[in-house]
DNA sequence: CCTCCTCGTGGAATCGATTACACGACCGCG
DNA sequence: CGCGGTCGTGTAATCGATTCCACGAGGAGG
């Protein structure tokens, strides 16, 4: 592959000059300059990003390590925050750590070698040393979606608060009483959050979140299923679920479906994060709607800015209810309720 | 960030002798190596893998350059195709071309500018000048899914074929006589082959496929949407839609939906590519299913055993047909059909 | 006509690694 | 005791770019 030294040859100037054109340094005659050009484009040169980066210490790319590709969410994020960095002028490297804290790890360590210019992450634990280091050595970072309490690092996130408020008014108004969760992993902020959130709604209603109706899942389609299970074998079981994320929903859904029971008639369903296919399911499925693009693009402004160094702010946007059948309610065509239009 | 030099220094020996430690050369005393580690210890030292990569011209770095992350199946690919390469000591740079020619050649681009030590990619057309000359030129390169006739590169790759042809005998069998496709683009090898293998199984069972039941889509929600609905002008609408892929099916889905007919009872339907998602629609879909992961793998193979100088080999594996109830039959507990085992 | 700037250019250092080559110490063998 | 070989190590070249510095040519001003 043809390097600057073959191109300066060709053109009969020096490597400097060549660096020059191709970085439209202002000092260049504009003989050298079409000179060169000329070379370029009869050699087909491309300048070698790795030796590039290596001088300038910059690498013009974004790492980005997500908990899950496969689900949808983080697949959405991932496209905005690629679509984002590409108008800004920077490529992204996506790490999927499939919620295994190790693989994680493997991909934060991998990027960091690389030296990306800085990286984008929805931690799936408590951080590993490796990442608090990094951190705290200055390698621009930002939190997306999920963060590390006690971190000095930016977070991209939405708060879905008032939209599980809005949900489980909209529950109650629907009659339903005995509310469970399929909860996400302890280790992450998201599954905490939204435990916490649902059972201040509830204790705001008066509604008690009994243990026996907190199941723990860990974002994963197959722990919906199991803790739906279990949920179905109680005594005295719940009128609804609420999955703190889309596939622990779709396990649930399975799990209704394999007892040969159906969505809502048996047990109601609601899910944490909405998704193109939410629409088609039997029935749809109510859930609660991050502004999904516009966090990556958010994560993505935040990281830039502390690269180049402007100071990054942290983001937080309001989640929505969207209702749909699963919880009862056949979706009238009724004047706009409160609940639909939510949160803020 | 320390340098070689720095641990160097910090040892007692040369860059030369940390290098020798860090590549477990053989010759080095155990005094040294111990020395060594402990200073890489000490200073939290972590080989640039930049300047590695200019020196030994290897990246370690694979570029997958797909034509849609939020088709579920690419999605799917692109796990898989991580995972192999994980394995196998490389890393991936995933370059999202949205179906766009001018993405896919921003994408291939860049790659080949960080010099990645080889190209896994799923053309979106017959290939840009850049790309086609990257492969002349000794690119390392394999197509999977998709691939450009006439070039010389391996294809890893399913065969629907036969599966298709099991799928309009299974139409056929429910009765259905008008059979129409959304097809995909012209452009790719599976838009055409698709309609091709349609095509025939049809005109094996002596029935016809009209222009008007050939629907032009382009692997996107949008367009099945709009050909389904044309289908359902027609003076003489079709009883069944097989979409190109999974997309296309949604958006068919919707049209029906719009309209307030449903499937089958008004059109069935059916896909190519299956996905978790279609076993929770309404009703749960008809599809074609590929052996996704087996393909990443295997791509992945093909293209290492090219980087690593052995000979690649093509891959071809069947697809096979998965029955549901979009197409009419209620899944009866039946023995194993004949169109049920498929394929090969 | 001399001096001082500006402009365009090239030489060479540099980034952080790998690796060919040279060299000294030490060993064994004749 | 001398010679050749092995072993461990260091020096320096190298990869392909960017960029500091120096230098010569040419123009402006005194």
């Amino acid at each position: 592959m043809a390097s600057i030294k073959d191109v300066a040859a060709e053109a009969g100037v020096s490597v400097a000059t060549v660096s020059r054109v191709l970085n439209d340094h202002p000092s260049v005659s504009e003989d050298a300059r079409r000179r060169v050009m000329a070379a370029v484009a009869a050699l087909g040169y491309r300048p070698n990003a790795v030796a590039r980066s290596l001088r300038t210490d910059q690498t013009h790319t974004l790492g980005l390590v997500i908990s899950d590709v496969l689900n949808p969410y983080f697949t959405e994020l991932a496209r905005s925050v690629e679509e984002e960095a590409r108008a800004l002028g920077y490529s992204v490297i996506i790490g999927n750590a499939d919620e295994r804290p190790d693989l994680q790890d493997h991909h934060v360590r991998t990027l960091l070698d690389r030296r990306i210019d800085g990286l984008l992450v929805s931690p799936t634990d408590g951080g590993s040393p490796l990442m608090l280091d990094a951190a705290r050595a200055g390698t621009p970072m930002v939190f997306v979606d999920r963060w590390i309490p006690g971190v000095d690092v930016p977070v991209v996130r939405s708060d879905g608060r008032a939209a599980v408020r809005d949900l489980v008014a909209h529950l109650h108004g629907l009659g339903h009483r005995r509310l469970a969760i399929i909860a996400g992993p302890a280790a992450t902020t998201t599954g905490r959050e939204r435990v916490e959130a649902f059972r201040e709604a509830l204790a705001d209603l008066g509604l008690p979140l009994p243990d026996a109706y907190i199941g723990q899942g860990d974002f994963q389609a197959e722990s919906g299923r199991r803790v739906t299970e279990g949920f179905l074998d109680l005594p005295e079981p719940p009128e609804v679920v609420f999955a703190a994320d889309n596939l622990m929903a779709l396990g649930a859904l399975d799990a209704v479906r394999a007892r040969g029971l159906t969505v809502p008639g048996d047990l109601a369903l609601a899910a944490f994060d909405d998704i193109p296919w939410f629409v088609h399911t039997d029935p749809p499925v109510t859930a609660i709607a991050q502004p999904t693009g516009e966090l990556g693009r958010a994560a993505v402004r935040a990281l830039v800015d502390r690269i180049e160094g402007r100071p990054p702010r942290s983001v937080t946007l309001p989640a929505r209810l969207v209702v749909r059948r699963s919880c009862g309610e056949p979706p009238q065509p009724l004047p706009p309720s409160p609940v639909q239009r939510s949160t803020s």
